[in-house]
DNA sequence: AAACCGTGGTA
DNA sequence: TTACCAAGGTT
């Protein structure tokens, strides 16, 4: 190995990598041209998520809502209903609220000014870069998770990459090997690389480009780095979940809410659930399938039918277990047992009260209590309300 | 700075 | 099976 210096171990990165990448390249739908809108959505699309599972999303997003303009005027839940198990929503409402402000503070045209693309929601020091590079062809560093393990192990960097100060020395130094009038193909060669060849686990260095002078590689380091901090696990959560099938005009249907609009899972559809304390754990355990006797059935029963009432004005009958189910979110572990139930004698009082068909629905309403948020669907309105896929699960189960 | 925000693939 | 983690952003 020739020993060389910085600047020339940096020329020659810049250059061996953007030969690389121009040769190899994969095809894939945002490559297509350099539209910015193209490029925004993808590279959202693309923040924490594979390129694989982003491909038909992407697809199916870009024939339905094809410009900024299609995108701002479309209803809201009609894109979260496009993002429907692609994770992290707020994406989805963030994208078109950027398109919105795109249509009214810039005519509908993406613009080409780094500042005003970094003040678009959901757009962050990645996105920024990654836009300005990719769509406009500006020098601007773009460094995501790729970037900082291929730079961390070609220079033998060892500051740990999951504190944000690193990330921005690592700009610096990105920005600095960006060859010049090539900043979008070699942004995006950085990542390819990191992709294909320079991957987490067991990195494949033999076909890798610049492993002649890569520091780690040299060092025989290049599966120590880079240097990340350990995430936290999720911590568990025992849920309580139920099905409540409607009966008279709510025959066939099933009772389903919407969550606020901020926080885990912003606006989306779900079943009613309850956290179970600590101290109802138990209780709640002993009910599941075929492993409880009737009292403690009774037991769990009569808890949920009061938690829920307690929080939803709303009066339940439970019919026994559904199913149990587990859901690892980034930061939450969901254990969940589902019940099947349906309405609670005062609720039929009133459908048995030979009151007209509206009337009827009225006063089920007064009666119930039923909030806003909550709603009977069919199977049919699955089509059109967006429901995350811990809950998917359970209702394809059901309706199946 | 650290917690919050989803999901699925891989070893 | 557990553990890691992927083209991050917001608060």
């Amino acid at each position: 190995m020739e020993a060389i210096n910085n600047e020339e171990a940096k020329a020659y990165f810049s250059r061996e990598l953007l030969i690389w990448y121009r040769r190899i390249k994969r095809d894939l739908p945002w490559r297509m041209n350099q539209d910015p809108y193209r490029v925004w959505v993808s590279e959202i699309m693309l923040q924490q998520t594979r390129v694989d599972t982003v491909i038909p999303y992407y697809e199916r997003f870009m024939s339905k809502f094809p410009t900024v303009r299609a995108l701002a005027e479309a209803p809201e839940p009609e894109v979260l209903k496009c993002w429907e198990g692609l994770g992290y929503y707020s994406r989805a409402r963030n994208l078109q609220a950027g398109a919105r402000e795109v249509v009214e503070r810039y005519d509908g045209v993406v613009p080409d000014d780094k500042a005003s693309v970094a003040g678009l929601k959901g757009v962050g020091p990645y996105t920024t870069g990654a836009i300005m590079s990719i769509a406009f062809n500006r020098p601007e560093p773009a460094v995501d998770g790729n970037v900082m393990r291929v730079l961390s192990r070609y220079f033998c960097l060892e500051e740990d990459i999951a504190k944000p100060a690193t990330r921005v020395g690592i700009e610096k130094l990105a920005a600095s090997l960006i060859p010049e009038g090539a900043a979008g193909d070699f942004n995006q060669a950085l990542m390819e690389l990191g992709a294909l060849v320079c991957t987490p686990k067991s990195p494949s260095c033999l076909p890798c480009p610049v492993m002649e002078h890569c520091a780690a590689r040299i060092a025989g380091r290049e599966t120590e780095l880079p240097i990340k901090t350990k995430a936290k696990p999720p911590r568990p959560e025992k849920r309580v979940s139920v099905i409540v099938a409607g009966t008279g005009v709510n025959e066939g249907k099933i009772l389903v809410r919407q969550r606020p609009e901020t926080g885990l899972l912003a606006q989306m559809w779900e079943l009613p659930h309850l956290l179970v304390p600590k101290e109802q754990e138990q209780v709640v355990e002993a009910a599941g399938e075929g492993s409880g006797s009737s009292t403690e059935y009774a037991a769990a029963g009569e808890w949920l039918t009061r938690s829920l009432e307690t929080d939803t004005g709303i009066l339940i009958r439970p019919r026994g277990w559904f199913m149990d189910t587990d859901h690892i979110f980034s930061h939450i572990h969901w254990k969940m047992r589902v019940y099947l139930a349906d309405l609670g004698p005062h609720a039929e009082m009133a459908e048995a009260s030979g009151a007209s068909l509206a009337a009827e629905t009225a006063a089920a309403y007064e009666v119930d209590g039923l909030r806003d948020e909550y709603r009977w669907i069919g199977p049919k309105d699955m089509e059109t309300l967006a429901f995350p896929n811990v809950f998917l699960r359970i209702l394809r189960d059901y309706w199946t």
